[in-house]
DNA sequence: ATGGTCGATGGTCGA
């Protein structure tokens, strides 16, 4: 199976890209992030003339989760068990038995702002979802936007994140949590590398001074981590230029395991 | 190059 990751800032502006690079790399799942969409505005049609199934959950002009899949969508469901706000930021769904998440994890802001309590709530939340499923299912891969680094590998300067959100160790220990659950980091598991990242800001040319985070992560039970066969973050996606429409300021996470 | 993000939105916030 191929399944993909993708925070698309807004599916109304990145349509046209979405829908060029499903024809190019043909992921049999995709987990976007961000679609930024009310429930009722979402392209379901469209993908199902491109061969995909979809789901979301949206509500508007933040956040909204979705799913598609060439490869069927069974047993939906809608936010976290213990959810701590009821924002559209988790969805699942069942893929030719592989139990998907697609999770777009709260930003946190400042570790002094209370979004930040609300992050580590929500990651909370997150680890006891995932144990569920994992009593359910197998393979389970919890794939989306984890707005954590999780080691100082995972950015260009640490001196640079002092006292900021996405690295601080209660972040890191909620991710590792999950991680002790019985989860993986899939695609650290094939690469050890420093400089290989996921997110570049959009502000102060980051992308082109290497600026950036590998925040966007696809955690996989025992049973995915064994059947590994490649990984890669599709950086040229974030690239722009003047023949091509806007990137997102995420790049898309693949990851192929035999199933 | 005396500026330097983008998206939803319709003045300003969120990331």
């Amino acid at each position: 199976m191929r399944l993909a990751t993708w925070n698309v800032n807004s599916l109304k502006a990145r349509i046209d890209r979405v829908v060029a690079w499903l024809d190019d790399v043909s992921p049999d799942v995709l987990c976007i992030q961000e679609t930024k969409l009310a429930q009722d505005k979402f392209p379901h049609d469209l993908f199902v003339q491109l061969g995909y199934e979809s789901i979301h959950y949206g509500q508007g002009q933040w956040n909204g989760v979705a799913i598609l899949s060439k490869v069927g969508i069974e047993s939906p469901r809608y936010g976290l068990t213990n959810d701590p706000s009821g924002e559209a930021r988790a969805i699942w769904a069942t893929c030719q038995g592989v139990r998907v998440a697609s999770l777009y994890i709260p930003n946190g802001r400042s570790l002094e702002d209370d979004h930040y309590q609300y992050k580590l709530r929500w990651l909370e939340a997150l680890l006891s979802d995932s144990r569920l499923e994992s009593e359910q299912y197998e393979a389970v891969v919890l794939g989306g936007d984890f707005n954590v680094a999780p080691s100082d590998l995972d950015l260009w300067d640490i001196s640079a994140f002092d006292g900021m959100t996405h690295v601080s160790p209660l972040e890191r220990k909620a991710i590792e949590a999950i991680i002790e659950a019985g989860f993986v980091d899939l695609f650290r598991q094939m690469y050890k590398d420093s400089g290989l990242y996921s997110w570049w800001d959009y502000r102060n040319g980051a992308f082109h001074k290497k600026n950036g985070m590998r925040i966007d992560l696809v955690l996989g039970s025992q049973k995915v981590s064994r059947d590994m066969v490649w990984a890669l973050i599709d950086r040229n996606e974030r690239k722009g230029g003047q023949s091509q429409a806007r990137p997102s300021d995420h790049a898309p996470l693949v990851i192929e395991f035999d199933h």
